[in-house]
Order: structure tokens, then C-alpha cells, then sequence
DNA sequence: GCCGTTTTCGGCCCGACTGTTTTCAGTCG
């Protein structure tokens, strides 16, 4: 199996920490990091760019020298550089560089001084109470290296998007409660509708006599106060979460938001426009020389630089810049373009409401349609249907559907694809559906080929429509399993099948950069909400925010089809 | 080590905070 992107990315990232200890031309660092996060980003793999005698230096900070290394890092599964710096620095210093307040200069100085390769010597040492021997360090260094020492795996961790927004529509509720507040948002990540968050970034602004950091700081789910100034504070809940709180002037408002909604590799790409123009964007505002031009809002800023608002979800450096300077930005999806939900269950299975319950919820919403897609027998554990029991449903929907008015069921199933690739159900029961949507729920430690294998042979049933959660992901709880994405993709397309995005917050499968490789390869998908009660229904937000980070529009998306359109697209007649 | 509407050399995003100093280096976002 050939090397992964972020295999690749991370060598150039220790690369570049390690350089950046011994104390290497800091540009060259960054030249590292840069390309690591390019080629992390990058939709297709190197091994196949490389095989396909693709130019390497055609992607943006790869030139000659690191297109050389990507392909013996391809060919031979090492980079010789960085072995050769390993002889000289332990790679473990690149492990202790990650500990907050540890940059390269302090840990080479630790290494040294103190014979510090890893975390734990790092440990030892801080509660020794060597390391406020040091010159540079002192007794406050010390005891912030042995608190971060300790919570370090907890502050690496990154949160689901829902859980952030049950503790940011909680944090939002006590601030806005505060004297003089004006304006409130939370930006970084959160805004960009990340699937994950590392922190929170909260902004305002507020009257003179405000009293918002003394209650932010004294907030109850407060742990620890990790700084307080008057326009910026630091928490740590009880959770472990981190949060900012900066009291912003009104007019630099703009230019603060754009600021702390980054992300950071957006934010270089507009300054470095901005220094064409001569003019200069920080978070106070746009300046030309010492006078400020612009930064009441977000759109100044970016009219400064001659380019159109861009879109929270598309601030990754993925071409949005370029595409916003010429004109090309995509017309993201919203939620009020979905009519329907392509994945829901009721408690014939897993799920916890009716039929009828599940249609009334999504007419409620808007919907035109919804279909219900309970389990097959193979899924036991969900009392999953045999053929007897789904004909009996579908009997069921078809006598309901004469009686709702405002809303079509559409008989389906999430059909478990079995480890051979066959379904769990035979064609005569499938053929009685409206459009079928397939799912892998067991074996999931097949190896790469064979994964792929699998579910391209499950396509190559007439029946199938919809490839559901195609990696099997949970974040932070599961990984995804081993499969040829590109491939499972190019597939689909060639049999007129679909993917499906699962909105559900948990999953989020396919990720951000997945579903842009479904937009490139023009296979349209479906965003659906895997509802397992009424309520779940809610969660089609999660995958229209995933979905606006892929560039994807409503057109990208079939589940934006009228009924009819609909139907015709899922026939694979 | 990369890159070019200041184009093959000489730049490389920008400012704040922290802890250590006594004017600043290191780190972060």
C-alpha cells in the first residue's frame, strides 16, 4: 500500500521541528511546514500524483528540492535528510515541542543543558526543580512546563462541533447578560463550521462601564483562569476546554473578526495580497502608511484587497482567494435548499419513532419528502429486517402515503453490505424499494484493497444507490476503516451511484476534504441525518456546514432535487 | 527552501503576551 499524505506531511514536519532546535535558517523551517500543510491538504495522494509523472512543483510551496524528497519519501518510505538529523537530535524533541509555551529555543536548551530527550526526563526534571536552574528559565517557567507536562494528551484533544456549541450557546447566554454588550461572536474554527474544535474564540464589543471579564472569569464551569488582562482573558472549563474572551473597539469589529476566524493559512494568503497593495491588515484594521482605511466590518476588509466576502466555511487556503479574485467563488448551499432526508429509521429497528411520527417531524421542517431506511437482518443488535418485515413496511408506507397530504415516504433501506460484497437482502425484496442506501457495519479491519473490493462489488448491484457513512468514522472514538476513496468515487460516478455525507455530528462522514474530491470527480452525494428519533432530524445543519467547507453547492447535492428529479436521478435504468 | 504585476536575488504575515529581564527573547495565534 502506498505512503499516505499525511505520513508524508508529517516527516516534513518533524523535519522542520528538528531543524528549528538545532537552530536552522528559520525559512527554511517554514518552508517545510508550509509544504506539509500543502500536501496534508491535498485531495490526491503523492504516490499517485507521482505515478501518474505528475509535476510536483506545480503544487504551491513545493519547489525542485521538496519535490525530490516527496518521491524518495514515495519510493522508499524514508526521507535520508531527516534520518541524518535524527543522529544528531532525538525525534522526540519534536514530541516536546508540542507542550504550550515549549518553542525551539527553550527545548534545545532543555536538551543541552539537561540531557531533556523526552516527555517523561521533561517531567522528572520540573519536579526536580532543575529546570529554574536554567538561564532564561525561571520558577513560573518551571511549574507552567509541569501543569502542561500533565494535561498535555487532555489539551491536545479536539472537540465535537455540537459539544462546542452546547457549551458556546451556554458561555453566549451568561455573556450577553453582561453590561453594555453590543456585538457577540465566537470565531476560529467554530465559525469555519470545523468538524472539530480546539478551542473557543469569543469576541465583543461593549460600552465603557462593561463588566463582561469579571464575569467571564467568573464563570461556573470555570477550572482555572489562565490569564486576565482587560481586553483578553483566558479560561479552562471544567471540560478542559479552553476559552478566549476579547472585548473588541467597535471599529476594528471587521478586521477582528476576520482576524480570529483565520484560519491562519487564510489570513496569510490576504495579507500577502494586501502587500501588493501596499496596504497593511492586522486586527485593528486596514491601514495604508499610519492612516486606517477599512475595518468596521468583515466586507471592508476584504474590499480593501479588491475581493469579494468570503465565506467562514471556505477561509482554508483551498483556492478561495484565488477563486474570490476571479469571480469564481461557489454559490454554498444553505439548509433551506434540502427537501428531504435520504436516511432515517424508526423503531421497526433501531429507531426510536414511527412511521408516521418520522414523516410528520420532516413535514414540519419543510421537507418534500423523507425515506425510511431501517436496518437489514444481518445488523441482529438493531433487530435489523428480514424480507418478511420490509414488505410488510413498505405495505405500511404505501396505505400512508394516501393519507399524508403535505409529505412523500420513500421506501428504502440501509442495507448492510456483507464482507464479500453482496447485500444483506436478495433483489426480489430490493427491487419493492424506491432506491436503496448501502452500509458497511461489520469488518471493518479488512486491508485497503480489499475494502475497496468490497464496495465496489456492492455497487455493482443493480439495486444500490447510496453508499451511507463510507468510512465508518466516529470521531474521537473510531477511525476511519482503510479504503480507496478516489477510487470508491470514480466507481460510483461510473455506475450511477451516489455518496452519501452523513450529517449526523458523531460522524460527519464523508470529511470536509472528501467531499471536495466528490466535487472534483463530479459525483454528486446526499446529505442526510441518520435519524434515529424525530429530533435527530435537526442535525442536517452539521452536513451543510461540512458541505459548504467542500466548495458544494446546491447543484453538488440530489437531495436538493424536487421529488420527481429526484427519482429519475436515483434510477439507474 | 520557495517564489516572482518590485521576477533569479532577497525577501518571506503581524502583533501581543509572558517571564525574564532592565530592554528583550521566545512563543503563540
Amino acid at each position: 500500500m502506498s505512503i499516505h499524505n499525511n505520513e508524508i506531511a508529517n516527516m516534513f514536519d518533524e523535519l522542520a521541528d528538528l531543524l528549528e532546535i538545532e537552530g536552522s535558517n528559520r525559512f527554511r523551517v517554514r518552508a517545510y511546514r508550509n509544504a506539509a500543510r500543502t500536501i496534508r491538504k491535498h485531495t490526491k495522494k503523492m504516490a499517485q500524483l507521482i505515478e501518474q509523472h505528475r509535476d510536483l512543483t506545480e503544487l504551491p510551496d513545493i519547489g525542485n528540492d521538496l519535490a525530490d524528497k516527496i518521491k524518495t519519501i514515495v519510493e522508499t518510505g524514508q526521507l535520508p535528510l531527516l534520518e541524518k538529523v535524527h543522529s544528531r537530535t532525538p525525534a522526540t524533541l519534536s514530541q516536546i515541542m508540542k507542550i504550550r509555551g515549549l518553542g525551539p529555543k527553550r527545548v534545545k536548551a532543555l536538551h543541552e543543558s539537561l540531557k531533556i530527550k523526552t516527555l517523561d526526563d521533561l517531567k522528572h526534571a520540573a519536579n526536580s526543580g532543575r529546570i529554574r536552574e536554567l538561564e532564561g528559565f525561571g520558577k513560573k517557567t518551571e511549574q507552567m512546563i509541569k501543569m502542561r507536562t500533565e494535561e498535555f494528551s487532555e489539551a491536545e484533544k479536539r472537540i465535537k462541533l455540537i459539544e462546542a456549541e452546547e457549551i458556546a450557546t451556554s458561555l453566549r447566554e451568561y455573556i450577553k447578560k453582561s453590561r453594555g454588550i453590543k456585538d457577540f461572536n465566537i470565531a476560529g474554527s467554530y465559525r469555519r463550521r470545523k468538524d472539530t474544535i480546539g478551542d473557543l474564540d469569543i469576541l465583543v464589543t461593549a460600552g465603557k462601564n462593561t463588566d463582561v471579564m469579571q464575569r467571564f472569569v467568573t464563570y461556573d464551569r470555570v477550572r482555572e483562569v489562565l490569564s486576565q488582562r482587560e481586553t483578553r482573558s483566558t479560561i479552562r472549563l471544567r471540560t478542559g476546554l479552553s476559552v478566549d474572551l476579547r472585548v473588541i473597539p467597535e471599529k476594528s469589529y471587521g478586521a477582528a473578526l476576520h482576524y480570529f476566524t483565520g484560519s491562519k493559512a487564510h489570513n496569510i494568503a490576504v495579507r500577502k495580497l494586501a502587500l501588493k497593495k501596499k496596504i497593511k491588515i492586522n486586527e485593528y484594521g486596514v491601514f495604508k502608511g499610519e492612516k486606517r482605511i477599512a475595518g468596521n466590518t468583515e466586507k471592508e476588509v476584504y474590499a480593501q484587497v479588491g475581493l469579494p466576502y468570503i465565506e467562514p466555511e471556505l477561509r482554508e487556503n483551498r483556492g478561495e482567494v484565488d477563486a474570490a479574485k476571479r469571480g469564481k467563488l461557489p454559490e454554498l448551499i444553505n439548509l433551506e435548499d434540502i427537501r428531504g432526508d435520504l436516511h432515517c429509521h424508526t423503531g421497526a429497528t433501531d429507531g426510536k419513532n414511527t412511521l408516521k411520527e418520522m414523516a410528520q417531524a420532516a413535514a414540519k421542517r419543510g421537507y418534500e419528502y423523507i425515506s425510511i431506511n431501517d436496518h437489514s437482518k444481518h445488523m441482529a443488535v438493531a433487530s435489523g429486517l428480514g424480507e418478511k418485515k420490509l414488505l410488510e413496511q413498505i405495505e405500511t408506507i404505501d396505505k400512508l402515503n394516501e393519507t399524508l397530504e403535505d409529505i412523500v415516504i420513500l421506501k428504502s433501506i440501509e442495507v448492510d453490505i456483507l464482507q464479500d460484497g453482496s447485500l444483506d437482502l436478495p433483489a426480489r425484496v430490493l427491487k419493492e424499494l424506491d432506491f436503496t442506501v448501502g452500509a458497511v457495519h461489520s469488518n471493518f479491519n479488512l486491508s485497503r484493497s480489499q475494502q475497496t473490493k468490497r464496495l465496489l462489488h456492492a455497487m455493482d448491484n443493480p439495486y444500490f444507490n447510496i453508499l451511507a457513512h463510507p468510512t465508518g468514522r466516529l470521531i474521537n472514538a473510531r477511525k476511519a476503516y482503510e479504503v480507496d476513496l478516489e477510487k470508491i468515487m470514480q466507481g460510483a460516478k461510473e455506475r450511477g451511484c451516489f455518496i452519501e455525507l452523513n450529517a449526523h455530528p458523531a460522524r460527519l462522514d464523508l470529511t470536509d476534504d472528501a467531499c471536495l474530491m466528490a466535487k472534483h470527480t463530479g459525483l454528486n452525494i446526499v446529505i442526510s441525518t441518520d435519524a434515529h428519533r424525530t429530533s435527530d432530524l435537526d442535525f442536517m445543519p452539521y452536513g451543510i456546514n461540512q458541505a459548504r467547507r467542500a466548495w458544494l453547492e446546491a447543484g453538488d447535492v440530489i437531495n436538493c432535487l424536487p421529488l420527481k428529479k429526484l427519482k429519475k436521478t436515483l434510477s439507474r435504468k
